[in-house]
RNA sequence: GGUCCAGUAGCUCAGUUGGAUAGAGCAAUAGCCUUCUAAGCUAUGGGUCGUGGGUUCGAAUCCCGCCUGGAUCACCA
């Protein structure tokens, strides 16, 4: 903002010419002034008393009388206590609002062929199971991500890597072989993901009762997993994949097959996707063929049993394996050669993995194993890492069926907000299918915002029994606002008013009024602040307190049924700018706005 | 045990580089629809910011110790 660098300036000469110090402009504390105090930004006055030799208050006025006489927009000023609270002219917030009103990428930064480009790796599943809520916070915040990256004005490639090969695909395959009885999607009418994982629940369960059984005949739990003939199939059916064995290749293309077009009706209907795709049974060779690069460059050692090690021991972390001993790859492997192909493939500036908080030592590891190979931005990659979704009982667990799955969840949501927009009926006159799309809209929304406005770094509970709120701080509040706001212009509309070019300089405006200006002008400042600290819960807070603060402003002013000229032109403006930074900031979120609720 | 993260109202969460009287929502209670959408607005109650020190004009925020919870340290992914 240019007016807070021309305040800070202000400051800085004015303790210059009044008490004779050097100060910088940038060490000004300056800050928007509180919501409940009058003024717009607030000069923090007690670092300044060194300068002053005066108490807080006589150097607040000081100040104030110099700043008020320097920059003719600051109309007048209070101290209260150290604090110095300035207020702005009511002209300057109406040239903000002209300026900004009509603009219909508000806190978006385009981006041209020489911005940054920035791949953000999200989602990335196994191909054994169906997507659940720990998935959709994960797909939410990557696909919210790039979108915030992107409107801070850099090249955004979205990116996942799906783990479409290992012992977890091929217990499914196994399960499915021995009790499936060819069963498929079609002969089911399940969705391909969930036939997949219940296969991979089946295994499990056969592997628990095999094992209970060993236990009961005195091995030991240890032995007993070892001893397993259901995990010695699984694992020979890994290493039959890996020699190209033609009836399990076949089987895992199936079962993979399946998977994808599960996963893409849930992607879909959550509203994320990607620009570029990696597949693991694709990359994990390529991260071997790194790895032995790596060695011939004696970046890693060999053991006698012939695994391949790194040592980071002068990097403050242990040894960690590369290659097994029979010279097969680990997931650290795999993740090496996905980089690689990324590499050749893009020039990437700047790349983010959005992986749970569980994985930080991997990413730690990766970044200097990435770097040690000479892959520039491997040092600096990114690990978003985010918390773990937890229920009231603890930790979500696949195999013991307590998930929240990812489908189910949506479905309710819509349910949900089905019944409850009928109990409303406020929806008369759309179609059906009109109807439909806003009820899907809104749970959408309810859910997004819900995962979304908590810090990602934070681990969240969800409790599955108490369903997601449409009231309140809410994803539906913030669309309701924005409908409200569009049911005004059809008020105005059919009242023959329209949205006026700009508001004219001289008419008055309210507290609440300029309040949102306020708010309205920092917008660009929370976009830039969200993508610093890759953050969306700093544009979901932001634009809950503005939808919050316009429904105050609803309440206690006419906008289209105002009498006088002016005054609703400038009020119509006001809905024009704050419906804008509601969209765009929901767009930010990968949230829909309904025209109607 | 080493490393890392977290602890704010009954519950779910905010709280900018240290700043004013620590804020929302949910839940509870009491009001507001002949006026642009009541998925809204207003009011009331609710706090030892885990705990003990330290730094200073000033600490939920920074430093140190402790308590509690979680993650991780695999020839798992």
């Amino acid at each position: 903002m240019i007016i807070e660098s021309q305040i800070k300036t202000s400051v800085a000469k004015a303790v210059k010419e009044l008490y004779g110090a050097e100060i910088t402009p940038e060490s000004v504390q300056l800050q928007l002034t509180r919501k409940d105090m009058r003024g717009d930004y607030t000069v923090v006055v007690f670092p300044l008393l060194k300068a002053s030799k005066k108490n807080p208050v006589e150097t607040g006025g000081d100040l104030g009388s110099f700043i008020q006489n320097d920059c003719s927009d600051v109309a007048g000023f209070e101290v209260i206590k150290g604090f110095l609270n300035l207020q702005l002219s009511t002209s300057f917030w109406l040239g903000v609002l002209n300026a900004n009103a009509h603009n219909e990428a508000i806190g978006i930064k385009e981006s041209d062929e020489n911005s940054p480009l920035v791949m953000i790796e999200y989602s990335s599943p196994n191909t054994n199971k169906p997507l659940h809520l720990g998935h959709i916070r994960n797909n939410l915040l990557g696909y919210s991500l790039s979108r915030i990256v992107s409107a801070n004005g850099n090249r955004v490639v979205k990116t996942n890597i799906v783990n479409d090969r290992g012992i977890h695909i091929c217990k499914s395959m196994l399960a499915w072989k021995k009790w499936g009885e060819g069963q498929t999607p079609e002969s089911t009418g399940l969705k391909g993901d969930h036939l997949v994982g219940n296969y991979y629940v089946r295994f499990d369960q056969e592997f628990k009762k095999e094992q209970a059984a060993l236990i009961e005949s005195g091995l030991s739990k240890d032995e007993a997993e070892a001893k397993s003939p259901l995990m010695k199939e699984a694992r020979e059916m890994l290493l039959s994949w890996e020699a190209h064995d033609p009836e399990v290749y076949a089987l895992w293309e199936q079962m993979n097959k399946w998977v994808y077009s599960g996963f893409d009706v849930t992607y879909k209907k959550m509203g994320v996707d990607f620009d570029k795709i990696y597949y693991e049974s694709d990359t994990y060779k390529v991260g071997r063929d790194m790895v032995l690069e790596g060695l011939d460059k004696k970046v890693f050692y060999r053991r006698e049993d012939n695994s391949v090690w790194a040592d980071l021991q002068n990097d403050g972390l242990d040894e960690k394996l590369l290659l097994r001993t029979d010279g097969t790859s680990v997931y650290m492997t795999q993740d090496v050669g996905t980089a690689k192909l990324r590499y050749d493939d893009y020039a990437i500036d700047k790349m983010v993995y959005v992986v749970g908080n569980e994985q930080n030592y991997h990413f730690k590891v990766l970044a200097i194993l990435l770097d040690k190979l000479g892959l520039e931005w491997g040092k600096d990659l990114v690990h978003f890492s985010y918390g773990m979704v937890e229920l009231p009982e603890g930790k979500m667990k696949s195999r013991e069926g307590t998930v929240v799955d990812a489908d189910d969840l949506m479905v309710d949501m819509i349910d949900t907000a089905r019944e409850m927009s009928k109990g409303l009926g406020k929806l008369d006159g759309y179609s059906e299918e009109e109807a439909e799309k806003v009820y899907e809209t809104i749970a959408l929304g309810a859910l997004k915002y819900f995962i979304l406005k908590v810090d990602p770094r934070k681990n969240m509970t969800f409790d599955p029994k108490e369903s997601i709120d449409f009231n309140g701080n809410t994803g539906p509040f913030i669309q309701y606002t924005y409908a409200r706001i569009q049911s005004i212009y059809r008020k105005a509309e059919a009242k023959g008013i329209a949205i006026p070019k700009a508001a004219n300089l001289n008419v008055e405006m309210s507290d609440k009024e300029v309040q949102l200006m306020s708010m309205i002008s920092n917008f660009t400042a929370v976009v830039e602040e969200a993508g610093k600290v890759y953050s969306p819960a700093i544009i979901a807070n932001y634009v809950y307190d503005l939808a919050k603060e316009f429904n105050q402003f609803y309440h206690e002013s006419p906008i289209a049924v105002e009498e006088d000229e002016d005054k609703r032109a400038m009020r119509l403006l006001i809905c024009k700018a704050v419906g804008q930074v509601i969209k765009n900031g929901m767009w930010m979120m990968g949230v829909d706005v309904p025209e109607r609720m």
